[in-house]
DNA sequence: TATGAATGAGCGTTCATTCAT
DNA sequence: AATGAATGAACGCTCATTCAT
């Protein structure tokens, strides 16, 4: 298998085409949990969604709470994986923070939508071993802008510690979820220099 | 009344110590939703708080969801008298604008913490009918920062359309309140400067 | 209170008569536990025996296996005290020996019947930790056999050890459970005497 | 086939150690339905222990019920047969009577001690139509029983009603199977003395 | 107002059984 | 024979809401 192939594979699946009944029930699952939030989806919901009975469920998974994780889980190793190909592709450090910003509004706002909006909405439903367990992964794709940022930091691109500045835009980029709309006026690669913008420092640019 | 007298209730009522059964209701339910999100918080949760029975709820709030909006329409209402108090009380548009960061983190971080976390995170709880009620009032709200984004942009002070600006804002600013430690070594001054910083067009900076 | 007014009330209890919420789920409980054993049991059964709705029934009782273990708890305190009083008002060692018999086959065949054989039955339902709690009161009630037993022996009226003994009798008349028909035509004091008859020295009855 | 071969195969059928597929079942749900109960042992929990699948437990037997019903069948027609044998073998009441407690307790506390325990306290799962089955091969057990008492009575060595007698011995002796411990102080030789001398007329023994 | 027993619809989950492969 | 995904009815339990007191 190809890199490509694989990656295409890793789209699909957070993207619930792939035709596997895990795939199925992670793709429907994560619909529905943005949707209606996490505890108003029913199991049944789920289940009828996929074109099943809601028993059939759980040869799959063993809770409903393994649902969610694995839609966390799924879509931070995926959208991990597309980080660090993007950094690693990108020259300079500049547009190695260019590309952090693009894929996490990619992310954010494209192909894996609806299930970053579970990730940051049903947050408080996992259990907290659970948590524990996504934070893992999580933490792994927060190096990655925490590595990019110290450099830029060192390199005087940008002036605020990069700790603080990588919460304010995780915040600015998460929100964009509830606002951007993919046909309005603005394009995404618009809204990514935006966000460059509010990151860099200003003497830099002038 | 005097306007600090009515002030001074309204700060009460959202963080709960107003002995009123309505404010205790209240400030009980917004502390729980905050803690376990809505839909985990039981009725006889919020009773046990205030100390009565879970049917005695039922005489101030005709149910569990108007709870909810209630503990929203309060926050907001109290939110946005501050807003623009503030507001009018700055001297020029940056010093506005200032004021409106300010005010917007006091509310994220601050006295009326819980509520606002409510407000994002249990959203979705809320039916459309009663979504649109409370999108209402916020609307007020979003109108004073629009002003001043507006008037700001007109100066030369930013550079983004104010509408993608304040949404950015939003975010940047609401996230904060899953990571910003009050005892941390930043102070909110600190904060506030910051989000300044990352607003204000670069060259009026030079 | 007299004690026998006392005494009436807990053999009603057991027996269901007593008509409080509780009283009442016991006594329907017993008889089904009994009849169908206690995992064919289901609350739904339960409730409508008693005629309420089965969410009901989590008002009185936390858990199904709550239910098991008041059924239990219950037969063992009330026949704990008949078995107590029995034996202090019976003088002699042998008339001791005999009222425990009485005592015992009066609760297995008799007035508390269903519960105890839900507590030879179901025993297996109980958690360990259940089962636990009920074997500290069981203990109680084994420890008036067992006194008896020994002054028994030392008198020189039986001569088998006495834990063995007990065990025998107990699987002996626990078992007339199964069989014994108030209806035919052996008297419980007949089966009484057969039994003592089993239990005491052969050369003593010479 | 020899009569020990066959008694040979019996014998390990009931313990488990024939290798049929049957075979395996059977002793796999004999120690499962002894540890759990019928209704807490699932099929699942069948088919794990054998190393196969649930479904395939279908190709044996028809239902889980099936396979608590062949429980109970092998291990009657097992014992049916050894007790035949031992009390043929015995010469005289007294030794055939010795022989029957023997017997009994062997197969309570011995070799089919998990498939005996099944019999007594899975006895309510089976539907009244296997009951029926099963009690038909029962009644031949007991008829052995019956008629050495009956003859011992002739003969006046026991003075009680048989069927009465046979019952409280059937108690006392099934109830070994809670508390009886191999390992222990007592010889199954003497447990069997101790039974000989409850059942036997006390003037018989001056 | 406050109580608390009761409701009843609905939840996540279990599990014996089926059946196409 | 064996597999294992699927079924579907039923389970124990939850909880917002009602209402007689």
């Amino acid at each position: 298998m190809t890199a490509t192939a694989r990656s295409r594979r890793k789209t699909l699946q957070v993207n619930g085409i792939e035709d596997s009944p895990r795939g199925k029930v992670l793709s429907a699952a994560a619909s529905l949990f943005r949707e209606q939030g996490y505890e108003r989806t029913t199991v049944r919901d789920i289940a009828a969604r996929v074109g099943i009975q809601s028993g059939s469920l759980f040869h799959h998974f063993a809770s409903k709470e393994e649902i969610l994780k694995a839609v966390m889980i799924d879509v931070i190793r995926f959208n991990t994986e597309r980080l660090q190909h993007a950094v690693a592709a990108a020259p300079g450090t500049r547009a190695k923070l260019r590309a952090l910003i693009e894929c996490e509004l990619q992310s954010i706002i494209g192909d894996t939508r609806e299930a970053m909006a579970v990730l940051v909405y049903s947050w408080a439903a996992l259990s907290p071993a659970n948590q524990k367990d996504v934070l893992g992964l999580r933490s792994v794709y927060e190096q990655v802008w925490l590595d990019v940022l110290t450099a830029a930091r060192k390199e005087g691109l940008i002036d605020v510690e990069p700790f603080v500045l990588r919460r304010l835009l995780t915040g600015a980029i998460s929100w964009s979820n509830t606002w951007y709309d993919p046909q309005g006026p603005m394009s995404i690669a618009q809204l990514v220099d935006t966000v460059l913008g509010m990151a860099i420092r200003p003497s830099k640019e002038c």
